[in-house]
DNA sequence: ACCTGAACACCGTTCAAGT
DNA sequence: ACCTGAACACCGTTCAAGT
């Protein structure tokens, strides 16, 4: 199959017969814009929300940027670069608040619930985030944003590192978890198959039997908001702290 | 590049001459193991282990196993498939105790400690733990586990299923992340990078310069230990409960 | 400075054919 | 039942060459 309906050789209207100039495109051929770093970044991040991770390649990226995959390496050194590139544009999105609340619990679920939901915007990226070093300005400035909000809970040193990792951790893996499930289009068959597998072997799993978790899909941010309160609580409590 | 030393054409010793069956292999050519299910299981971990996730493919994996790349299609039905059996293969490690000790918590933290070292031990494992659903027969095995304990603990209905998946998002999330930086030999030359872009910048990194964590080896158990600490402290205190 | 073209050394997977 | 061989439609990346 794979019918290319590209081609673009037509040379319907010459663009050297007289009269011409008025209809051309002003100084250079703007048909398509130049390459940039923005303008692939920004595509890549539309084509891994369209198709996701696994599909993205460096020349489908070139192809919907009207260029050539080896034209995108004089921009960028390797198809990781535009994955970490992508990734911290994506924290880009996190929206948070110059000042800090009142509440220093409350400007830590913001950054809990906010960060969620940027994830949850672009399946890919949670995924993408729980498997490398975070350090991409966008993602700095989300964690000093966290630990800001720790410092004022009373946490320092080494206490202010570990749990600002551990809310962190929590959300990238529960936005991991809830993108891959709600991604395979037979979420509810596949819960349901597993949910039978655990009762027909029950001398086996005989707690996780009747608990399998989450078979409809409002649950998933009741779920996330109760392990939320969970780590406030231990957060919360004065021994955690340094 | 890319010497072949295989060749493997060699007839030196004819197998048909007089006297050759005593030199033969026994009744089939058993010169090379046929391929099984586990055979293909226990080699992709071994090759998962020493190159990483990024350089398997089935290729390589046939390769190894004497067999080429096609004849694994007769046993799995896709690469994808094989990463879902390597990964269950690292939770089947995880050596729970049978019987269940007098402390909840300490059950719990037996649990993520034991994940945790299994998942360290496969480096590739952890973030593929994160990407993907945790469905494997080892795997539900030790989800039992955790749920045993925290229903103990006093866990139950949509409580108990929250509390389970934070815990498994921590330890997943810290090891991904430890395994990460531990894997690219340059970590203290990249985290002195990093504090000293923090502290260039600290009019936007005030709390976080100075804080960037880990530099030294040995503090990863800490770390890992002080989050978890976190998290038994949350499920202890009693509001979080059922 | 920025992009193209050709080339290298790979990929996952299907399927007819062999034993 | 299990494996091979040929083939398809792809990959990431390098590098000399063009403008």
């Amino acid at each position: 199959m794979s019918a290319k309906p590209s081609g673009d050789k037509r040379k319907k209207t010459p663009e050297s017969a007289p009269g011409a100039v008025w209809f051309r495109a002003e100084k250079t051929s703007r048909t398509r814009p130049q390459l940039s770093h923005e303008r692939i970044i920004a595509t890549a991040v539309e084509l891994l929300d369209r198709d996701g991770v696994q599909k993205l390649s460096m020349r489908r990226l070139a192809e919907r940027l009207g260029a050539h995959a080896t034209s995108l390496y004089w921009h960028v050194a390797t198809k990781d670069d535009v994955l970490d590139l992508a990734l911290d544009a994506v924290f880009a999105e996190l929206d948070l608040p110059d000042e800090h609340s009142a509440s220093w619990q409350g400007d830590v679920e913001a950054f809990m619930t906010g960060l969620r939901s940027v994830l949850l915007r672009h399946p890919w990226a949670a995924a993408l985030a729980g498997s490398r070093p975070l350090l991409g300005p966008h993602a700095l400035r989300s964690s000093e944003f966290a630990y800001t909000a720790l410092a004022t809970g009373g946490f320092d040193g080494v206490h202010l590192s570990s749990a600002a990792a551990t809310i962190t951790h929590y959300v990238i893996g529960s936005a991991s978890s809830e993108a891959v499930w709600r991604k395979r289009s037979d979420e509810a068959a596949t819960r349901s198959a597993v949910d039978a597998h655990l009762r027909a072997h029950i001398d086996e799993y005989p707690t996780l039997a009747g608990h399998f978790p989450l078979l409809k899909e409002d649950d998933w941010d009741a779920h996330f908001h109760r392990g939320m309160r969970l780590l406030l609580t231990g957060l919360t409590s004065s021994e955690a702290r340094g």
